[in-house]
DNA sequence: GCCAACGTTGGC
DNA sequence: GCCAACGTTGGC
């Protein structure tokens, strides 16, 4: 089991429209990023993340789950881009905020803080259960 | 809306 | 294969 995090725009694709799509889930497409796309290809059934929204918000709102592995990008010609399907597991009962995750000595090597830009990452396994304390999550 | 950081592209 | 130019992301 890995854990990973899934950064969107809430403007673009919100928590709201995730768990709308329920248990069938949903494509995580428009990924344009070889490290990306490369976390997502190394994903698993039942592998957890964290749905965190960016530009607004700044703060981790859910818990997801992987529910497809890799396949092609439906939304992309190109064959490079794969994408994997994930569906909502429950909220963060309370959200956790950029800022309090930089505030954290536990958590300065995050890929949230050291990587900023990339939009799916990686998180060890301290790191997940340090957060879904935070989020008021006893059992990651 | 600005701009720093960083990934990608393309000329050489 | 280098690197400058360019585009995008995302915090502020």
């Amino acid at each position: 089991m890995a854990w990973w995090l899934f950064k969107s725009e809430p403007f673009k694709w919100s928590w709201a429209m995730q768990k709308k799509k329920g248990a069938a889930g949903e494509e995580w497409d428009g990924v344009r990023n070889y490290q990306a796309r490369n976390n997502m290809r190394a994903m698993k059934l039942g592998d957890k993340g964290f749905f965190y929204h960016s530009n607004e918000g700044l703060e981790i709102v859910g818990i997801v789950e992987v529910c497809r592995e890799a396949h092609p990008d439906s939304t992309s010609d190109d064959p490079r881009w794969e994408c994997v399907d994930i569906r909502a597991v429950c909220d963060m009962p309370r959200p956790v905020s950029l800022k309090a995750v930089k505030a954290n000595p536990c958590l300065q090597e995050m890929a949230l803080v050291t990587s900023m830009r990339l939009s799916v990452q990686p998180v060890r396994a301290e790191e997940w259960r340090e957060i879904c304390r935070m989020g008021g999550l006893s059992a990651g």
